[in-house]
DNA sequence: GATGACAAGATTGTCAACAAAAATGTTCCC
DNA sequence: GGGAACATTTTTGTTGACAATCTTGTCATC
């Protein structure tokens, strides 16, 4: 894994980076909610920040929004999407849909290796979480599932998975209550104990209630559209 | 619905296309099978087929790369994916995770049109099985799929479904059995008539098998790599 | 005659300049 | 002073040319 944590810095290496660097590091800053929805995402600041050319961000940013993760607006430039109520639906939806079943697959193909690095992760998760590392314990929370699905060994499930749980992340900014964090550690230990048995029926039970609590959590109902909404958040 | 069938054409309209509708368009020919795995995508031949200038051509192939449904080869250009064996069971197991899933939420959303449309589709798909109209019969069957996923309401689900569809006629096109079609036309019906008893657990349990038989009739043992195995298959 | 180096051609990758559009700031008129 | 028209500046979109790389064909040498 990466040493993360130090991501807005130029590069220094030798190599440019490719375009799949660049989504890759744009949606770890979204998912530990660097780039709140809305964000500008200019290209000459993308340039300097990623030391690359014009083109390469270009391409980069049209990846980002053919997973709606960026919002491509014409003659107007790229921003952080804002889902939209029913697009967070349709993504609670959909990891209801994947995220079970990666698990089940998850916890029949885990190796030994695979447990002790998730216990790994699980440990990490934890400190982050009592540490008050805020941005840690987020990011780490999220990686969790990212992580299951590397371990089912299934790379369309694994794709999928790395675009919801981002889109995910952008929807906690918009309609979770402040201070929420991305899951509860604690469904994420009860996931593992059920791995540990090698209970995949359990594990992907475990998982369909862990995205409903999630999605319980937030406030999908009345909540205002996207980014512009100035006048509706001025007037009272 | 487009009036497909004459896709292979030069643009005669005054607006030119975007980057989504020659992605469409190219998964549109890769379904039906007139893209076969494999197949160099030049730059310049795009530029022409479809009356674009190069920029518009490489992000299209950009986009259908990350779909995994093109293969970018540095310096040598985009070719038709041609699936591994691996790459084969990771789709099937994806379209196991999401289309019975995305069959019930049909099943329940399905508006009276809906089932009219369904209705209509397969009236068409049975009129090209029997005509011998077999490009038409392969587009439908896969059609079916997308369609389902356009009742159920999601956006990302239909996106999913579409390119795993799209990949299943390039696995259907190297592993099948030659002059197999994509689906049995007799599975949809069966599918259709549990929409019509409001029966989406039923749906679901028969999206499942549908899709467990159209693996098996795939020859997944032993088959040589992709595309450049030539010395696989001139060794005796 | 086979093998390797070399050269020509074609294709892809990158960059810089230019055109177009939008956002912003200014001025003028009522 | 408020507002609209205009000018400026910034940012995005596109085109074309150039550089790098790979493929293919040729030729010399062993």
């Amino acid at each position: 894994m990466n040493s993360l944590g130090n991501a807005a810095e130029q590069e220094i290496r030798d190599e440019e980076l490719g375009e799949e660097e660049i989504v890759a590091r744009i949606f770890e800053a979204i998912i530990d909610q660097r780039l709140p929805p809305g964000t500008k995402l200019s290209e000459a600041a993308l340039c300097e920040a990623f030391g690359v050319g014009r083109m390469r961000i270009r391409q980069s940013l049209l990846l980002l929004a053919s997973r709606e993760v960026v919002e491509l607006q014409p003659n107007r430039g790229a921003f952080v999407a804002s889902p939209s109520v029913d697009q967070a639906r349709e993504v609670f939806e959909a990891r209801l849909m994947i995220e079970p079943n990666v698990a089940r697959l998850a916890a029949e193909r885990a190796t030994d290796a695979d447990l002790a690095a998730l216990e790994q992760h699980l440990r990490l998760e934890h400190d982050a979480h009592h540490g008050n590392k805020r941005r840690d314990a987020i990011r780490l929370s999220g990686q969790f599932h990212v992580v299951l699905a590397e371990v089912a060994a299934n790379a369309v499930a694994l794709r999928m998975v790395k675009e919801l749980v981002t889109r995910t992340s952008l929807i906690i900014g918009i309609f979770g209550s402040p201070g929420v964090s991305n899951c509860r550690d604690d469904d994420h230990d009860d996931i593992f104990a059920a791995f540990r048995n090698r209970d995949s029926e359990t594990a992907a039970r475990l998982m369909s209630e862990h995205l409903r609590h999630l999605q319980e959590h937030l406030e999908l109902n009345g909540h205002a559209e996207g980014t512009s909404d100035l006048v509706a958040i001025f007037r009272r």
